[in-house]
DNA sequence: ATGCGTTATATATTTAAAAAAATAACGATA
DNA sequence: TATCGTTATTTTTTTAAATATATAACGCAT
């Protein structure tokens, strides 16, 4: 008889005024808009319709008020985006933010019991 | 210029085995099994189909090897449901968890600046 | 002017999840 | 044996989400 493993799992978000806007999904993805300088290459490169890449940005933008990415069409290669500053604090903070959760929920692993 | 609010959200499970098999959802149905004595009520209840509470009811008992909920079909009303002490002690343990978890959020959210 | 790759947007299609509906079995009771 | 409300299961329908497709605009380069 072997014994079963036991995991705690979570999902952890932002909501701004009652609207979920951050959570994993965008933060891979603005961070792949850093390294690509482009919306349309960021979404390739995790599997994302380019349309729901641009609804997190938009939605994004338009919630915080503040301009996480920025964007110019036509021009040399078509046009492309990158992140702002505030962009790449939200990253750190979230990504801070899941470390400190992930050892909370190892440490509470140890006291469930099946 | 009014100040947003941030809220910063989770949601918490437990997998056995690599499946997802405890959330708010099943913890909620267990709750109302014991209250009702019957998984349809208790689905009913929710707002739940009779068919997705009897399958999270299975998935349980299935997955953790243990009688979590104990039905009878037939009989004076028809049968019914009722719960074990493991189910029992899950729940405490779950919400437990969950007030924990709400907590180290609330602490963390005062961090969280857009 | 034409081509390029991108952003921006709308529309259509596909897929997956959830709910609803239908059916059978069960066992006490009348 | 007919009735009851439940469990148990399959099948159908609906709903929601994601993806795919299509189209226009943009501005630089050739």
């Amino acid at each position: 008889m072997k014994k079963s493993t036991v995991k705690l799992k979570s999902k952890l978000w932002i909501e701004i005024n009652g609207i979920k806007c951050f959570g994993p999904g965008p933060c891979t993805l603005l961070e792949l808009i850093e390294e690509t300088g482009s919306i349309s290459q960021a979404a390739k490169k995790m599997n994302m319709s380019y349309k729901k890449a641009w609804e997190i940005v938009s939605r994004l933008n338009d919630v915080t008020g503040h301009q996480f990415v920025l964007s110019n069409t036509g021009g040399e290669h078509g046009g492309g985006s990158h992140i702002s500053d505030k962009a790449k604090e939200m990253i750190r903070n979230y990504q801070h933010l899941q470390e400190r959760l992930q050892g909370f929920l190892e440490r509470e692993e140890g006291f469930i019991d099946i």
